[in-house]
DNA sequence: CTGTTAGCGCATTCAA
DNA sequence: TTGAATGCGCTAACAG
């Protein structure tokens, strides 16, 4: 395997003993060619080997076919599924993508990976970086400039984005309000770092759910978690020192919820009889916990799917030269109602 | 936000009423221009918000700065962690990430995602898709054809491919000898599809290490699973039928690894009093099963990195126009004792 | 230190 | 149905 020229249009047309512009034709399966000549230099591109060179042909269209998606930590359930569902759409519409990932959110980094995305002619951006919310308002000075069209994932409504979100008050709502059927009175929540717009909105579900329900004093019921197995763990156990009578847990995240059943097997108690537990995210091992986990399942690859489709809307509204409208879809997430949480 | 052109390096000239090369010597950091018309350019960049089409360069120097990564669903834990630290070393490296994700390998798909890397002039490609042993053949055929530097990640060693792979058979039998060593005599294999690299190496690493031991009749501690935490359940039953002696199981992954806490916890078997479990790749949860899993730990952001490495040097290789060498080179995954196989 | 000329690989426009 | 000229945005090579 050396170093070889790659073959090019024209390489093809020569070998062909027709003009470059056939060749394009044939490559672009126009109609104006005659099926003999078509068939002709199809045998030269096979036997070449030729492939056309997309990025000549994204100069001069202005098109690059390109969407780029800034993810987060792929370690993160969330993340991983979400990213899948974009790259599954994006394929689907015949564009490529380019990923970028950011570690923790520094704006230096951010500049960089953006004007790399815009200097690659990208058509749109998807932001599937979660949560975050003190970042939002630098972003979008940024957004603003460039000029091109952006999705966001799992954002709070504005009205200057165009934004496609998991409905985690839902989830958080589902959540406890299960657990209040199944009888549980003092519910807690283990909720993930306050900065995370998902925390925020899976609290205010289970938040609302309990004042309707007539609770008050919620924050003795409450304790914050880093999405981690241990500090769900640690939650629980703090949760039961400053709430002794407490019932039920939510806990924000499987790994959160999971933390929570180890702690509650060493203070003794029994899940569900004494103690109710729902997490969220339905990860793959959560039917397999000991009891297994009732929690909230979200369509994570329907959101990503659902963000191309509004990124190729943008792009043709752009194309129509109208204006596009700020916007937030929602995807609802669903109850998996399993043994931690089944007293009835 | 309306569609407008982009700004090109023409605008910038005019404005700044310079010839395009200056500018592109300042957008390129060349010594060659003064001070002062430097920071004079560079002022006017900023104020037309200019980014510099990458497209068009790449068209002229022949080198578009991507590299194209095919992985494989992301929801395996394996694939998330290698995809990281691809894409982390890669923009280390200046370079830009092409995304495309296998669903099951069917090769109409694979040819047009090959394609297209190949239309988008990438400069060496990565084969993150795990095992599948044969599909190999028909693949290295292909990208003999495409004459672009490809490194496979998790593959068979041959003389003619560049692989950075895991050491899984070592990780086979690390597991194996804790488990001998902690006394476990009759050690059975709950292992993963057989078409799998990765399944079969660390089967031979049990089996090896069992062998050693001077354990025969390994086909009767044997059994196959899907990576799934239910396959793992059904996977104890049947070797506890099949052995009824069975007094440790090394499984293949750790969602396994859970599927036979759960079914050991039914049999009534106690771990690790009863029964050793030893999993595989140490995925967050794992600490927090019941009992804490002890596993076999990879650093799949290392694999990751390493093949990107590989590619740089081949690429590196290429522009000398030397020839390459097939080669494999190797992480070693180490073991993670906890609870589930600590009985001494 | 700066500008001019040419051309990367391809598709658009026009002419034949 | 085919071909020739032109230019997308940028940089290499040269000239001044």
């Amino acid at each position: 395997m050396r170093q070889t020229k790659r073959v090019t249009i024209k390489d093809v047309a020569e070998e062909a003993g027709v003009s470059a512009q056939t060749v394009s034709r044939v490559i672009n399966d126009r109609p104006d060619v005659s099926d003999e000549t078509r068939a002709h230099v199809q045998n030269i591109i096979n036997r070449l080997g030729y492939s056309p060179n997309i990025l000549a042909r994204s100069l001069i269209q202005g098109r690059s076919n390109t969407l780029g998606v800034v993810g987060y930590g792929l370690e993160y359930f969330g993340s991983a599924g979400v990213l899948t569902g974009i790259e599954r759409k994006t394929n689907e519409f015949g564009f490529s993508l380019l990923l970028s990932l950011l570690d923790q959110f520094q704006p230096a980094r951010v500049d960089h990976i953006l004007k790399e995305l815009l200097s690659r002619q990208v058509e749109g951006i998807i932001w599937a970086v979660p949560g975050q919310v003190p970042t939002f308002h630098w972003l979008t000075e940024k957004f603003e400039r460039m000029n091109v069209p952006v999705v966001f994932l799992n954002k709070e409504q504005t009205n200057e984005h165009v934004i496609v979100a998991m409905n985690n008050q839902l989830g958080g709502r589902l959540a406890t309000e299960h657990l209040l059927q199944q009888g549980y009175r003092r519910i807690g929540i283990i909720t993930g770092p306050h900065d995370w717009w998902e925390a925020q909105e899976r609290e205010l579900g289970w938040r609302k759910a309990m004042q309707e329900a007539g609770h008050a004093d919620l924050e003795m019921l409450r304790v914050v978690g880093d999405w981690s197995a241990a500090s769900g763990e640690v939650g629980l156990h703090t949760l039961h020192a400053k709430a002794p009578d407490l019932e039920a847990v939510f806990a924000s995240n499987d790994q959160m919820a999971l933390g929570a059943l180890q702690a509650a097997r060493r203070i003794g108690l029994r899940v569900p009889q004494d103690l109710g537990i729902v997490g969220f995210d339905d990860i793959p091992e959560a039917a397999y916990f000991s009891p297994p986990l009732t929690t909230v399942r979200q369509n994570l690859k329907a959101l990503g799917a659902l963000a191309v489709e509004q990124i190729k809307n943008m792009i043709a509204t752009r194309q129509n030269d109208e204006e596009f409208n700020a916007r937030i879809d929602w995807v609802d997430p669903s109850l998996i109602i399993r043994k931690s949480s089944s007293r009835v």
